[in-house]
RNA sequence: GCCAAUGUAGCUCAGUUGGUCAGAGCAGCUGAUUUGUAAUCAGCCGGUCGGCGGUUCGAAUCCGUCCAUUGGCUCCA
């Protein structure tokens, strides 16, 4: 007999080669029937192994993201032998889960496929998955795994295998399909209930464009039929809120051919918010004590030759411009940072002047592919909020905080709640992709380290490799309205920098000493911030931010004069108000203004004249009845006020 | 940059196998209407069917090429 502890810390005692299928059977047939892993001592396993020893068992079911990921890793196993059944002798790459779903490398050896065939693959897809076939896990020796994939003649097994060591080779067998694989998998493919296969697409064998292009099929699969069909409700509303198109339909920002592709120009209501954004935070840097400072759009070559990006980025730059007589050549500016390292080599400092935080909202340029090239969220012409601050050792930790108060003041006046911090790290086997010593290196990432665990922020992760070259980054990815992560706001400790520019101040000791850099912004680029802001909000901004705050719309002509005069009332008052007279019903007017997403209308008529008084209707609410002209601007600021606190 | 798909009026789209196929709705303009909480009516304007080549008696429709967009891949200071 074993003991079993479960995570209750219940403790039960049962037969040696005892699997997490019959645990689950001895606590419940329901469990038993959810069940599509077992966790084993912190290592997932199919719920079908045998457990030989006392162990910490955990029963993953589709409410735990190790069960939903077996589940989909199994449904790639699924795709695959539906598609080696329709296409005999294609060959496979690989098929992990993902995070929504999964895919499948696949060489189609000559079959021509497109999206028209992945309704087919769907249905056989079902067909198979009724066969409640199970996974067979069986433990092969290298030669065993070489033999077979050499007589099946797929060479991207064959290469994997190559890579891997004898006694850790296993095979999973479901139905008609043997796949390498080192599981784990449900029970059996009964478990699959739903399935989506929602796109095709070209991917390189191995992420490595020299080599050849296999056809990617992405898929998702559910245990139920209703959860599929929310899952294409939450794709269909992230399609409605899809800043491209929110963007020109909100005249937000347009693109012209004409101007370059992923050059994007501010149509006027785009400017407003943008404005917005900035003065906001420009208020909270001034409160920081930043100094605001301004550098042009091109520099020396020199420049980024000093702080590393030329040789680092010369491929991902436009290339150098030059002056006609001398021939001295020039980068679109790709980076603020090194324009305000020579600002503050404008003068010397003293220990006295640290810290000195450089603000600038700064517009860099980079060649970034044209495959990559996706609405706002990656262009070519980008503005940063970016800001530098230079201070001493003693410093760092109290600056860095002052940062992170910035940027979550930001994402709580716009509503982003919920949010992962991302501490990116060098990846220590790649430390030629790196500028500065492995000294610089330690110390700027022991202190973004502790200043992590100090302030004690929520949804901390480490990744590796994901540092910027120069120096380790604290990253803010936001969670939006649909549960979508993305990366905003950026901290990053640059001990590599100051060096590269020999920056100094003078110490106590009246000795010269360098200083350390803090790169940061908060929105990260506008474009990138106001992209996600869209998609977060579906086009309806906070009050503070909407472009236009009121429409007034006056139920006939007769009423123009009143509905001016209300106007006037609310641009004294700094409001950002417009008046509808176009000789339209009132339901129409409301229909437009409620379709361009202004948050108050103001409804004018008869009653509303004599009594000096507006009806004010709220977006996407409806009507919140009559209010005098002086309490309507009352309430419009109370409203702005609760949003900034 | 690579693979694939797409590219028709400002916007959203329809155009069967190449031959009155250059269309619709919205927007815009003009006129009528003077309107009370999500679309008033009528008329008009608007496109060398992404660009350039080619096949054909004839191309929006077939082929080539370039550009752009979309979905991925690779990349992302």
């Amino acid at each position: 007999m074993i003991n079993i502890t479960l995570p209750d810390n219940s403790v039960k005692p049962f037969e040696e080669g005892v699997t997490g299928l019959d645990i689950a059977k001895s606590i419940s047939e329901g469990l038993a029937r959810n069940v599509l892993a077992a966790k084993v001592n912190g290592q997932v396993m199919d719920a079908t192994r045998s457990i030989r020893e006392d162990a910490k068992v955990e029963l993953l079911t589709w409410n735990n993201d190790e069960g939903k990921a077996t589940m989909w890793h199994s449904s790639a196993h699924l795709m695959a032998e539906a598609i080696e059944q329709l296409y005999p002798g294609v060959k496979f790459g690989i098929g992990p889960d993902i995070e929504n779903g999964f895919y499948y490398d696949v060489d189609f050896n000559g079959y021509e496929i497109s999206s028209e065939d992945l309704p087919k693959i769907e249905k056989k897809m079902k067909e198979l998955a009724k066969e409640k076939q199970t996974f067979t896990r069986k433990d092969v020796s290298k030669k065993e795994a070489l033999d077979y994939f050499s007589k099946k003649g797929d060479e991207y097994k064959l290469e994997l295998i190559n890579e891997l060591e004898d006694g850790e080779i296993s095979f999973y067998e479901s139905g008609t399909f043997v796949d390498l694989c080192r599981g784990p998998h449900v029970p059996d493919t009964g478990h699959i209930k739903a399935v989506k296969l929602t796109s095709i697409a070209g991917a390189y064998w191995r992420g490595n464009e020299n080599r050849k292009q296999l056809t990617r099929i992405y898929g998702i699969t559910f245990p139920k039929k209703k959860e599929l069909d929310e899952y294409l409700e939450l794709l269909e509303e992230a399609k409605k809120r899809d800043h491209r198109k929110l963007g020109k339909e909100l005249e937000i920002f347009t693109f012209s051919q004409s101007v370059g592709s992923g050059l994007p120009l501010w149509l006027p209501k785009g400017a407003i918010l943008r404005e917005k954004l900035e003065s906001y935070l420009k208020e909270l840097q001034k409160q920081g004590g930043y100094d605001p400072v301004i550098s042009p759009h091109i520099g020396n070559v020199n420049l980024y030759k000093t702080s590393g990006h030329y040789q680092k980025y010369s491929e991902d730059s436009f290339k150098p411009i030059s002056t006609p007589i001398e021939g001295e050549e020039f980068f679109l500016k790709p980076m603020n940072c090194p324009h305000h390292c020579e600002i503050y080599k404008a003068k010397p400092h003293s220990y006295k002047d640290l810290p000195i935080r450089y603000a600038e909202f700064g517009t860099v340029y980079r060649y970034e592919q044209s495959g990559e090239l996706h609405g706002l969220t990656r262009v070519r012409g980008f503005t940063q909020d970016d800001a530098h601050i230079f201070c001493r050792p003693d410093q760092l930790k109290e600056e860095f905080i002052g940062v992170m108060d910035i940027i979550m003041k930001i994402f709580k006046a716009l509503d982003f709640k919920d949010y992962v911090t991302q501490i990116s790290l060098r990846d220590p086997d790649r430390k030629e992709d790196y500028i500065g010593s492995d000294e610089n290196w330690d110390k700027s990432e022991q202190a973004i380290k502790e200043v992590a665990d100090e302030v004690d922020l929520p949804n901390v992760v480490v990744e590796y490799g994901e540092a910027a070259f120069y120096g380790p980054k604290m990253d803010f990815m936001v969670k939006d309205a649909l549960g979508r992560k993305w990366q905003l706001g950026t901290i990053q400790v640059d001990y590599n920098l100051p060096e590269r520019f020999d920056l100094e101040y003078t110490g106590s000791d009246n000795q010269a000493h360098r200083p350390i850099m803090i790169h940061r912004a908060p929105f990260g680029s506008m474009e990138r911030f106001v992209a996600v802001l869209l998609e977060h909000t579906a086009g309806k901004f906070p009050l503070w931010l909407a472009p236009e705050q009121v429409k007034i719309l006056p139920i006939s002509e007769k009423y123009h004069n009143y509905g001016q005069k209300v106007l006037k009332f609310l641009k004294n008052a700094d409001i950002r108000a417009q008046i509808d007279e176009r000789s339209e019903k009132t339901g129409r007017k409301i229909r437009d203004a409620e379709l361009e997403k202004v948050p108050y209308m103001l409804i004018v008529g008869e009653k509303e004249e004599e009594s000096n008084n507006v009806s004010v209707r709220k977006q996407g609410e409806g009507d919140l009845g009559s209010y005098d002209i002086e309490s309507f601007v009352t309430l419009i600021n109370d409203e702005i006020k609760e949003q900034l606190k």
